[in-house]
DNA sequence: TATATTCGCTAAACCGTTTTAGCCTAAAAA
DNA sequence: TTTTTAGGCTAAAACGGTTTAGCGAATATA
């Protein structure tokens, strides 16, 4: 209804320029020497007309937004939504708000919305970049916006990244159910093309082949980038196939399949880890409280969270700094319940 | 690292105004019978310097951001990520994009979070409003954005919202219970203050009620707005006190608390449906692979979504409209499965 | 007394758009 | 021939701030 109280507003009831309005609520009185009298006369009044600032036209003029763009899969998958929820965290601790973007791990979305938010409505990105967006993501480093990936990153691109050990978090997935006696242990993946994806394979790969345990190709299973509860189900049936004995353990890389896994060995009447052991990526909370709470390669969402926007502002505030590019790894937390058996 | 090319650019280089510059790439061509060659020039040009508008001068000038605000507890709880997406998707196909803020269900937050996207930021908002925020939305009412409030409203404010009939949903989950021989039913609830979960306690003692069993205020439980895993043990650990006869059934109203009902009822080693039975609000994917899937009353959160958007954009469009409020409930779903017993 | 310095403040440009008002020329109508 | 009309385009204001450059008076210094 009523108009928006402006600068000018103000200026005008003291009879007083903007500038001075503007210099005295941006807290440069002092600085540009506005007497004390003056400074409180206008502060008082713009809390009388209860002044906001209109941040489009303040963005307009200094070129910077106090927005991070983020870009994720999908903030309704729980892994990403607590991602997400950390990043919003630091970065309000910063001072800056946080615009999310679902991609679906599709490329050609991303890219839209890279280039809306290019379109002057944010500082600097946090992205984790769906396959076959390098172009996209070479693309942005030619702009001067900063930005961090997060999840996964491309190795042949120079940028600041902060990911997890997937290898190293696979292998120890892996050599873990070794130990317990699994020796038919499939790989259920998804993505496979993505280097974190890829980590993780090569990761249960290793172990496999440490421990003298010859790889079965059939058993291990890539699954279209856009999967469902479907494709999870076929899998397992393939795997566990004619007779209960084909495999005895399934690790799963992510929680999406692990959950849609759980389900599939339900519905077949498989127990874990009875009939089937498994290890998982991430930690949802469905793995706490599945009848055989899942043991599972945790990662550190806060921690991620925070470097990334950590990274990104530091960058920001710096533009000078992204001579040398951060390439953070950190450790996944390996969370041993009980669906390996104990 | 290049300067971005602004709309003086392309008007310079072709010798022609920016007024003409800017009509041609909004299509007002035709209108404003520029002449074709000029404008295929114009084009032509605006592409090979690769032309992306400035939004925040085109929302300046405008007064259009094609920004939703989205105020929501927690965009990590899965209910809330679920339903955010759903507005996400809703909201990009109408050619909006979101600015989501958890307010942790604190009203200072919001307070805050309101109050920084009401400067210049967004054209509307969608509010999952906090305990105690009647007031912030009051003021934003006499402000002239429009908003639609989702998951709860307040019965004394005229305001646009989206709801379920909590109270029909807790009363056919409580006389669910009750149908299949269950007596000494509890209730662990939150936040019941808000309207949405004082009607699902109502709709639980009306249940009891019309069944003839005489409410016990010793089974219902209210939690802390602020409650974490310990409370609900607690809470748990009381209801089934000394014997384990106390009670035999919960009905939890809302998944959060569920999901961690579940986690204790696990750590007492107490069956479900065996020893107590639940049933619950909403339908994490924790509820399909818990070893008892829980019976549940999903909410429909993809039409919550559109319609929050739809209700809204309409506002927006035509702010006239606001004359009449619109004010929805929903049917929650539900999802019968194995937790109250077969 | 003349000059330099400090003090307190402002005009105007600028950010990149949209939009209003209107100019000039050529063709059509009177 | 004069007046309208239409065609094709532009200058300048506006959105609401920030920032640069600098002005005039009072005080301090030489």
């Amino acid at each position: 209804m009523i108009k928006k109280t402006s600068l000018s507003d103000i200026a005008q009831k003291l009879g007083v320029s903007k500038t001075l309005v503007s210099l005295v609520l941006n807290g440069k009185g002092k600085e540009h020497r506005i007497s004390d009298v003056v400074c409180k006369k206008v502060m008082e009044v713009a809390r009388e007309m209860n002044y906001q600032p209109n941040q489009l036209a303040k963005s307009l003029r200094t070129g910077k937004t106090n927005t991070i763009g983020l870009i994720i899969a999908d903030i309704a998958n729980p892994f990403f939504g607590k991602l997400g929820r950390e990043i919003e965290k630091e970065a309000a601790r910063k001072g800056y708000r946080v615009m999310f973007c679902s991609s679906d791990e599709s490329a050609e979305k991303s890219k839209l919305q890279i280039e809306m938010m290019l379109q002057g409505h944010v500082d600097g990105f946090i992205i984790s970049p769906p396959m076959n967006s390098e172009e996209q993501i070479r693309d942005l480093s030619r702009s001067n916006k900063p930005f961090v990936l997060i999840d996964r990153f491309f190795p042949e691109i120079d940028s600041n990244y902060i990911i997890v050990d997937n290898q190293e978090a696979a292998y120890n997935a892996t050599t873990h159910l070794i130990a317990r006696g699994y020796k038919k242990i499939a790989c259920i993946t998804v993505n496979a093309d993505l280097v974190n994806m890829k980590d993780r394979l090569i990761g249960y790969k290793k172990a496999l082949l440490d421990s003298g345990i010859k790889l079965d190709k059939n058993l291990v299973k890539e699954l279209q980038f856009s999967h469902e509860s479907k494709d999870v189900f076929k899998a397992i049936k393939q795997l566990t196939g004619k007779n209960k004995d084909c495999i005895d353990a399934i690790l799963f890389t992510t929680s999406k399949v692990g959950i849609m896994g759980i389900e599939s060995l339900n519905v077949l009447g498989l127990n874990i880890p009875n009939d089937i052991a498994i290890v998982s990526f991430d930690d949802p909370d469905a793995y706490k409280i599945c009848y055989s709470p899942v043991t599972t390669m945790a990662q550190p969402l806060t921690e991620i969270g925070k470097m990334a926007v950590q990274v990104l502002l530091a960058e920001i505030k710096n533009p000078g700094s992204s001579i040398k590019t951060q390439k953070i790894t950190l450790k996944t937390n390996f969370v041993i319940r009980k669906s390996c058996g104990s």
